[in-house]
DNA sequence: TGAGTGATTTTCT
DNA sequence: GAAAATCACTCAG
């Protein structure tokens, strides 16, 4: 995994991303749920330009892009492209379970990384690690050994171009933020 | 089990 | 001033 993985269409990273192993601090599991956001698409942050808020997505390949949703949670995006960016969206838990059942709160496992929020808190992501290379500490991020079977469907949680079918996910996943 | 609703703050217009 | 890539809780069936 290095950084021509990243610098190449969002949409073709997001798909090959699934199943990849991510860990932050030696913490984390397989992705099993992307969305994919490009510079030319009305719901990215991107779509009007850089500004002081979103110049990590206009940064390097592979790097790392958070930023904060309503105001309470962090989301997780890695760079792709210049101006676009894979946020994941889900992990299927498989390294540090009692960290993140500690930092979560709750006891079941296939909530812990379900939905961007719930996940940043599991791997301690925040803000600070804006900017950083996802390829370098305290990162770490295998290619999958397996492809695994995927499906993809609408976006969720955004009110403009939610037509477009850029959220993928690993098919039959339990570990999921919602269906697809 | 599934759908509906309130909370909360940063950022841009 | 309004919108926003969400979460957790509550209530109904």
């Amino acid at each position: 995994m290095d950084e021509r993985f990243f610098a190449r269409d969002v949409v073709a990273v997001a798909v090959d991303l699934l199943g990849a192993r991510l860990l932050v601090s030696g913490i984390g599991g397989l992705i099993v749920e992307t969305e994919a956001y490009r510079q030319d698409d009305e719901a990215s942050h991107s779509f009007r330009g850089q500004t002081a808020g979103n110049a990590a997505m206009f940064g390097k390949p592979g790097r790392v892009y958070v930023y904060r949703s309503y105001g309470l949670h962090w989301c997780f995006n890695i760079v792709c492209e210049r101006g676009s960016a894979v946020l994941i969206r889900a992990l299927e838990p498989t390294h540090g379970l009692e960290t993140m059942t500690a930092r979560r709160a709750i006891g079941e496992a296939r909530k812990l990384c379900a939905g961007p929020g719930n996940l940043c808190k599991a791997l301690a992501i925040t803000g600070d690690m804006n900017g950083l290379s996802v390829l370098a500490d305290p990162f770490s991020l295998e290619a999958p050994s397996e492809v695994p079977a995927s499906a993809s469907g609408v976006r969720i949680g955004i009110s403009k171009a939610a037509e477009r079918p850029w959220r993928f996910a690993v098919k039959g996943s339990r570990y999921l933020s919602r269906l697809i």
